[in-house]
DNA sequence: GACATAATAAATGTATACATTAATCCACGG
DNA sequence: CCGTGGATTAATGTATACATTTATTATGTC
């Protein structure tokens, strides 16, 4: 007789989910990782303050959903740092002083350190990925002709998520798809001047030129100060500081 | 007539949730917290495995609960980058192979530095804070005298993150624990010989005995060794590697 | 017999309803 | 008038039930 074929497959796994590499993130976000998007954006458009408190029933109105799928972003967001909770006591917006925006700058230059070291090589090897980072360049150049300054910080993020992605450290890739996060939300209320907007298309370029020349030493030094130019910038705007 | 007293307190937040400083991890954790902890030390312990799919119901039933709160836990594990999933797709725990490894070791490093130039200062303010670090040392070597493993990885994660803790930077805490979850899984596994386990104590205690001295410069050193001395084991054990 | 297609089953995604907890309000007593 | 205690209300936590989608099996045709 011949031997059935049980669902034996199942047991150890059908495939390595996606082809791609392992932990990468879901092109096609459920509805929790949308919610948890929604949700960022709306604290870095205005809609929602930091420090306020989030109701569930009333969020889940807002975004049209319902409560389950809600929550699951709120637990998302947890883990990010970006909403705190307490049991039975709700959940509220995590607040952002001058303290924070500091540390957050700090994180972000230590993972970026480690993951423009492999970006470097991986350009290398493939120069054709360069071409995606041109993509977001030019999709960042018209937003800042526009002035639409969320889309700016969008595309400043997508710039950095791409580098990271590309170095292919997916632990790092998570820890900066969190700090991302909060970097939108901070920087999202800060880029606020003409100037500004129009100077950060060109700083990008910049470090993707020399990405591209792979001098790694140069790398290092322009990185610190694309990071440490927002502190300052923040330092400037004085008493400028998120509730 | 008097004035009512509205519910505009609502509003403007009734308090910043409990005393603690924000983004402090809550001391009575939820639901979908305690499971995700649980699934973790699945992990560790082996009763899952890296790589192996996670069918709700299956581990709701295991875990006694609905697979509400066990979705949420799920949520909070894939923002950490434990586990993967797919809509419609279902959820597989990541897979830890050598290179993941050496990432985990990378980003840890980067961010235990940032950790100790604060705790360092803290320490120095308040070396009262000390007793906690020894609290956790003892249980360490209490496990450790027993060949306890995961209970010494706790204890091991415990001692670092009480210095994230205490360095008082909250993004740093919050990525921190994060990672702590993969230390936790790639090196509960590894720590397996009377060797190992007796030497893990006393290296805690060095980092300790400098935390007190505050000499930064000699701690950044012990820490690389610290945390690259479990690199090495890895490269030593040779092909135990994780599915 | 192999491949394409349709039917079936299983697992995930979401909504609704109920239970539990904490905060608020009001009454009572000091 | 102020503090204390219990009742009320609102929000969170959980379970159950239903909808949707994917994977598997079965069927028919070449």
């Amino acid at each position: 007789m011949p031997r059935r074929r049980l669902t034996e497959k199942e047991i150890l796994a059908p495939e390595p989910l996606p082809a791609a590499q392992s932990l990468a993130i879901a092109p096609n976000p459920g509805m929790a990782e949308r919610a948890a998007e929604a949700i960022v954006l709306g604290v870095a458009s205005g809609a929602l303050q930091p420090g306020q408190r989030l109701v569930e029933v009333e969020l889940a109105k807002l975004l049209q959903m319902s409560r389950v799928p809600l929550r699951e972003a709120l637990k998302i967001l947890e883990a990010q740092g970006i909403v705190e909770s307490a049991p039975h006591r709700g959940t509220r917006l995590a607040t952002f002083d001058e303290r924070r925006i500091d540390e957050i700058c700090e994180a972000r230059l230590a993972l970026e350190r480690i993951a423009i070291r492999g970006a470097i090589e991986a350009y290398k090897r493939e120069p054709a990925l360069l071409a995606r980072l041109d993509k977001i360049l030019a999709k960042m150049e018209r937003a800042a002709m526009h002035l639409e300054w969320i889309e700016i910080s969008r595309c400043d993020l997508d710039f950095h998520r791409e580098i990271t992605r590309v170095s292919g450290n997916a632990i790092v890739q998570k820890l900066w798809d969190a700090l991302g996060r909060h970097v939108l939300i901070v920087f999202g209320k800060e880029i606020r001047s003409e100037r500004d907007a129009k100077a950060i298309a060109p700083q990008h370029r910049r470090l993707r030129d020399m990405l591209a020349d792979g001098d790694a030493e140069a790398i290092d030094d322009e990185l610190d100060q694309h990071i440490l130019r927002l502190q300052r910038r923040k330092s400037r705007s004085g008493a400028r500081v998120m509730s």
